[in-house]
DNA sequence: TTTCGTGCAAACCTTTTGCAGAGTG
DNA sequence: CACTCTGCAAAAGGTTTGCACGAAA
């Protein structure tokens, strides 16, 4: 995995200034280790330095993502998470039942997007898909609908 | 297709009270002909009645879904949109480009929907998904990422 | 020294809620 | 008549923005 010095450094490269807020805040994307909200990610920065300001988490998490070190997903409860790109492509299976958030390999969904490709002309962007459902623990114990 | 008169009796059916707002914002939802977010379907409903409160709207939709007369969908941009659960399950590609939206019918996603069951014991919530990416146009004019 | 980035405070946007009065069954 | 729904106004929650000061290059 690239260290975050490296990803740093190509904040530089383009331009852009090196701040310790900026390196405390891609740490705390890195450790969050995936799908965490810019509140959690704040929260761990203010650990380290309890005057960062939340705005300033959002600006960078927004430089980030443009800069495609993160990606920004919409797990569909009203708020944005978020991780690094550089982490292999993969998908996300949550349970609407128990909460619980499963990975899933991108080889699964290109036949989809093969077939959305062939059949509309549509290039999907097939990043860090999520899919609502029932996990197979709640499945099988649901007498339907919760 | 169900006129709506029928859905509005379901109302009644189930204890809720059938009002002239109600049965405005189901109209309004309805020949929004489908993925219309909460602020379009109250401005068609002030075309007929000026004092129609919005949260009177969402209070609505919110009662509307959970019926289960309209459903909910995430656009991915921070609003969500409604339309009527009686027309044929289907799905939605957006073009992150030109916003152009096209229906994608569910057979489409049935053969991923049986793997996720099979491979990890997932039942998916396959109702009115959303794809984003870049339709026929856009992705042949692209030079590369916009 | 010249920008750019930050903290602070306030605004924004969609959605939700408390309440008293109006309207439905 | 009883109780639900509505309009109004205000709040909530996540995110964005204007501004003057502080810090990188």
């Amino acid at each position: 995995m690239t260290h975050h010095y490296d990803l740093l450094e190509r904040l530089r490269a383009q331009g852009h200034r090196l701040t310790p807020q900026r390196d405390m805040i891609l740490l705390a994307v890195h450790d969050a280790g995936g799908h965490a909200s810019a509140e959690e990610i704040h929260q761990q920065v203010l650990l380290q330095n309890p005057n960062v300001d939340l705005s300033t988490t959002y600006r960078t998490l927004e430089l980030l993502t443009e800069m495609g070190i993160v990606y920004r997903t919409d797990m569909g409860d009203g708020t944005s998470r978020y991780e690094l790109a550089e982490e292999e492509m993969h998908h996300h299976l949550v349970c609407r039942r128990c909460g619980r958030v499963m990975d899933l390999s991108h080889d699964v969904l290109e036949p989809l997007q093969e077939r959305l490709r062939a059949d509309y002309g549509f290039a999907a962007d097939f990043t860090h898909m999520v899919f609502q459902g029932l996990c197979e623990g709640c499945h099988g114990e649901s007498t339907g609908e919760p």
